[in-house]
DNA sequence: CGCTTTTTTTCAAACGGCAAAAAAATATTG
DNA sequence: CAATATTTTTTTGCCGTTTGAAAAAAAGCG
């Protein structure tokens, strides 16, 4: 029943300061010129922003850059004892917490790895020891905190489905967070907090229409942004590329029904074929994508479906969505460069030419800590937008420090 | 290279006035104050937009509305002789123009029948009489004009490839027209004027996130909206559902890959196998079509095929992007209700629980003049922004009537 | 001092929003 | 029946916020 937007003062000058905090964001050491030539904002409004950034203590001079002619530019940068927000992944097999800063640098870093969700308050406890850790040697409170987890929930934050922990569905996760810590909260589904990260740590993907797939233990995930702002994500939710249907016919998936992406494409689906493939039936993961990445010719024949079913999945979508850029994160792309390399080949043998010509696919790995910190950024934007609410939650410092 | 969004005084003002005008365009005879009520807007911000319409001709006093106390109620409406737009749809075999209000609703309308695309300076001739003929049945000039057909264009508006028309590759069609004609033109791809149609006359469907399905003899096309804001379309060009791969190694399309799902779901695929099914090479496609819909078990199993692909599809799509509302519109809609409930079937049985439980499906048809008239939208929508441009361009009237 | 570029200040214009007033009807009361 | 109260809509006046253009100030260089 969403009626047609209406815009009042308070959006238009969130919306620009926004537009000139990512300009920032996105490299330290700019000066107010520079930052109204690329917002295409007015001079004078960014003087008047970044005074009241100056006020508020989210941003600090930054040395000057001397010209041929004329003034020297004051040059800016995020403040080091600026804001900083709580992000936290709660995966399967462990807890990521992390305090970053505005721009998702990550500052305090803490990771436990409880027993498993078998016992649901000993995770939580976890949980609340690793914050009150971190916040401890910050010697501050974050003004914010996001989390993230593979589930869904309301608008009001409770819990409906955690696929990796039963036991927390219908949770009132943010009751529990405002007894215990004196900062507001945020849930997030991981493949948005991911998103987050990817929109804010490589801000070349703010721009144009995106899609990110994230595989994981728990299945194929898939988000879409269009110029930085999320789309089609009901409640910072994200959507399951796992669970499309590519095979009329096809194998029984664990969701009830057949022919299912995951069913070939998943880490599980993958080992299975690679280990019959071989002969090899105990044959572990990281051994199987070696003997892939070196080209053994089994493992190889193996990984052909799995190529065959997700590329056709990717290339459906960018074409329908006219993507301009794929950005593919997860455990599955640890299978090596060779694995990358034919996957893009599919995928583009697939597109029409004029998408093809523009789409860019970049494989990223090596970003343990994505989740948190996408999940700290989730938690960052509204106070990007505005910083009213900020100026009450940093005073609070924690005794002792 | 899009950058975040900024927003000026004018894009508050654009945005407001069309939130309050997308109201009265659903229904004449609102007061000021349900405006304000349905628009979230303030009272004294409806008053003066109101003023500022009255002034510019767009709406009119339409009457009062006694209530049990207090002063009546003024209602308004949109005036009978504010601006019109011109709406034309290039199809294959016809050309359509209408000269529509700002509600899409039509006033004048013309059709032809040209010979076929082969002359394409006599269907260019073609077109240009039925734009005189239709002005000056009208009296005076449209604000502006919207051509919708089956291609894509660039930012400039020049045509880049027409699949109906492949003789009208490159041509300057906005050119073509500034020489003729004395108001603006945009260009946009039938499926997006389709788009258009649907949210601005069914306006219920401008909430939450929607996907518009049209299939024709020239594919299966699909459009993307979130809150009545057209998502995920390049230069108001659509997506092509019907070129979605939908088996691994199947039959051969005309585009040079396998698998396509057109292959088994257009219309023409259809036909060939309700034919080969029931022996008769011969059979006409209405005639298939009533035997499917009496029930004829060769054709129903003929269709079979069709509903489980291109039920699938949709339901990945819808999977993947948590759609809310689903409209099929377009030639294949003609197969009845018995088709309709199959495919529908199909599709829920494919859903994740949630979703079907939100997802709403809508079968559309005799909308024959939606690609003309939701062109004229495309014009219109700008004008709902700022009117400002309008007041130069009505006043301009035909000589002589 | 003249020149150039950046930054700040000043002032005007546009817009939304609150509150009070005005308007336009009906209901009530003397 | 006339005067007044009541109720709801609509308008007006005024204020705060924001952007924006232009002037002024600042900071360097030759």
């Amino acid at each position: 029943m969403d009626e047609t937007p209406i815009l009042k003062l308070n959006d238009m000058k969130g919306a620009n300061t926004l537009a000139l905090l990512r300009v920032l964001l996105r490299r330290d050491g700019m000066s107010r010129v520079e930052l109204a030539r690329a917002s295409r904002c007015d001079n004078t409004t960014v003087t008047r922003a970044v005074r009241d950034l100056f006020s508020r203590g989210v941003i600090t001079r930054a040395g000057r850059k001397d010209l041929a002619h004329g003034r020297p530019r004051e040059l800016l940068a995020l403040a080091p004892d600026g804001p900083l927000l709580l992000g936290v992944a709660l995966e399967p097999d462990r807890i990521v917490a992390v305090l970053a800063d505005l721009r998702g640098t990550v500052r305090y870093q803490a990771e436990a790895a409880p027993d498993g969700p078998a016992d649901c308050r000993r995770y939580l406890d976890e949980l609340e020891t690793r914050i009150r850790q971190l916040t401890a040697a910050a010697g501050r409170l974050p003004a914010g905190a996001g989390i993230a987890l593979f589930g869904s929930f309301g608008t009001g934050g409770r819990l409906e489905t955690v696929s990796s922990f039963p036991e927390l569905a219908n949770f009132d996760f943010p009751a529990w967070f405002q007894e215990r810590f004196a900062f507001p909260v945020a849930l997030c589904d991981t493949l948005i907090a991911r998103m987050y990260h990817e929109l804010y740590r490589h801000p070349e993907s703010a721009a144009g229409k995106l899609m990110l797939i994230s595989s994981g233990s728990s299945g194929i995930g898939m988000a879409l942004a269009e110029n930085g702002e999320l789309r089609f994500s009901n409640n910072l939710h994200g959507g399951e590329l796992g669970h499309n249907i590519c095979e009329p016919d096809g194998l029984p998936c664990a969701c009830g029904r057949r022919g299912c992406l995951e069913t070939r494409a998943s880490r599980r689906a993958w080992l299975e074929a690679v280990r019959t493939a071989c002969g090899t039936p105990e044959l572990g993961f990281a051994e199987a994508a070696k003997r892939g990445q070196a080209g053994d010719p089994a493992v190889v024949a193996a990984t052909a479906p799995m190529i065959c079913f997700l590329g056709t999945a990717i290339a459906n979508q960018v074409n329908n969505l006219m993507v301009d850029k794929v950005v593919l994160t997860g455990s599955m792309m640890e299978l090596g460069e060779r694995f990358h390399t034919a996957l893009e080949t599919t995928v583009r043998s697939l597109l029409f030419p004029a998408i093809d010509r523009r789409l860019q696919m970049v494989f990223r790995s090596g970003e343990e800590e994505s989740g948190a910190v996408g999940a700290a950024l989730v938690a960052a934007e509204p106070l990007l937008r505005d910083f009213t609410a900020f100026r009450t939650a940093v005073p609070v410092r924690v005794s002792g420090t």
